[in-house]
DNA sequence: TTCGTTTTACGAACTGCTTCGTAGACCGGA
DNA sequence: TCCGGTCTACGAAGCAGTTCGTAAAACGAA
């Protein structure tokens, strides 16, 4: 059992959001790009906590630490949505979908890229 | 300003499902349907700090109070959504939808009813 | 009226998350 | 060597959400 039995809190996907997008980063390049920069000893606490949780890595090797997210952004995305339709949608990933298709205005290249994502999940299933 | 500030809490959340299927309850009736017997004055409590924060209202006109949501299931899967959508996919539903997608399976006629709901989208941007 | 039951109200403890202040180790330059 | 700056570690406070115990009011039956 090494998944994580919590997801991440807001701040914590703030964070995650920041090494996603940047890769391995130490506590203050993390909490400069949050616009922290004053905050450092609360973005360092934060990281070691998260450390301790297993939601992310550190390289030690060095004085200053380099931390890297444990788990992919996808990976993590899928848990928060696998999470929010068990909380809201009755386990339902489909409500969810269409409550989200109509919650906000996507692009035609959007729409045209998630049907086509679905048009081959129903051939794989039609197909079988 | 009526509108809530924050989401709903999980518990919150659980409270919500029963009100939105049961229609106006009595706290008695909301612990029974949550399984919570036991648990009466906590029900009691949370009912009571959600009237505070209009997640519910309640009538008060009989000695024992009938509560119902606020607002409709509807409107808060819509809230969560976004939410959910700004914290961890950029505002991006559509990439939200791909992750719901890929994180459960949904039955052939759900995948139906979202290319259809879909194609109306669509239909709509390129008719205009 | 009296008593047991139901109900509301509320305080207090507990938990988890966040923030901050401080201490101690380490490093490099003067 | 000494000192300022940087870094980690950690304790403690603060806050929000949750749980529970207890008190007090209202009700109804005997």
């Amino acid at each position: 059992m090494t998944a994580s039995r919590r997801s991440p809190t807001d701040t914590e996907l703030a964070i995650l959001r920041v090494l996603w997008a940047h890769g391995p980063s130490t506590v203050r390049e993390v909490a400069e790009e949050m616009g922290r920069e004053g905050a450092y000893t609360t973005v360092l606490k934060l990281l070691q906590i998260m450390t301790g949780k297993g939601l992310v890595r550190r390289d030690e090797s060095a004085r200053t630490h380099v931390y890297r997210a444990a788990r992919s952004e996808r990976a993590t995305q899928r848990q928060l949505v696998r999470e929010l339709a068990d909380r809201a949608f009755g386990g339902s990933a489909a409500r969810l979908v269409m409550q989200a298709l109509a919650a906000k205005k996507a692009s035609p290249e959007e729409l045209a890229a998630i049907r086509e994502m679905l048009a081959e999940r129903q051939g794989k299933r039609e197909g079988a």
